[in-house]
DNA sequence: CGACTTTGACCGGCGC
DNA sequence: GCGCCGGTCAAAGTCG
């Protein structure tokens, strides 16, 4: 690797625990048109958190859909705050249609991409596949495969554009993404190593 | 041979 | 009560 006169970026010297895990620190929000992930150079159809959680939002809350909507980053995305109970407490649809209190984050992203697996740097198996009404392709259930961790995520892909991927998250993971780590440690590495001089 | 996918059965809430 | 529907299970098959 060349060396550089020029101190490395802060993002490189201080990674954001979004970067290590993208989900577990990125609020619940879906991606509606992620053009701007394409051009990371790491995986052609992953998430670029980094130009995400960058630059100006506009917020725009939308009740008809129970989503709040922002422009960030070139894309925009859409929060599910989900309906709420005669409490106020939040709820959100479990398997049947049934209703439950909220326990766990649930966001989505929506990617165009040909391929239905978006490369989000863990690893899932896939445990069911289901036709839903409605959409003419079936919808995939994965879980995530590290022993410790109960992240589900659903993926789908929109009948009425055949382009989209709806990716659904269900749950936070609690340890850091391999990929990310595989790519960061050698860095990081080296930038402890350099540091002591 | 272990990890993963496929696929039909099963479960349980919801609406009628 | 019953059928529908979405989510999960688990056995069998596939792959590297």
């Amino acid at each position: 690797m060349e060396s550089h006169q020029h101190s490395p970026p802060p993002l490189l010297l201080s990674p954001p625990p979004l970067l290590l895990s993208p989900p577990q620190s990125s609020p619940p929000f879906l991606f509606t048109d992620p053009s701007s992930m394409l051009q990371n150079p790491m995986h052609d159809n992953s998430i670029d958190w980094v130009n995400l959680f960058c630059g100006k939002n506009n917020l725009v809350e939308d009740h008809t859909k129970g989503m709040n909507m922002m422009e960030c980053g070139g894309s925009l995305m859409a929060e599910s705050y989900g309906a709420v109970d005669e409490k106020g407490n939040k709820v959100e649809k479990r398997r049947g249609g049934r209703l439950k209190k909220k326990t766990q984050p649930r966001f989505a992203f929506q990617t165009r991409s040909a391929n239905d697996i978006l490369d989000d740097g863990y690893r899932w198996r896939k445990y069911g596949q289901k036709a839903v009404k409605n959409s003419i392709y079936p919808r995939s259930y994965y879980r995530c495969t590290h022993h410790t961790c109960n992240v589900k995520k659903q993926v789908q892909r929109l009948s009425n554009d055949t382009s989209i991927v709806v990716t659904t998250y269900d749950g936070i993971h609690n340890h850091p993404c391999e990929k990310l780590m595989q790519t960061l440690t050698p860095l990081l590495k080296q930038m402890q190593f350099l540091s002591r001089f």
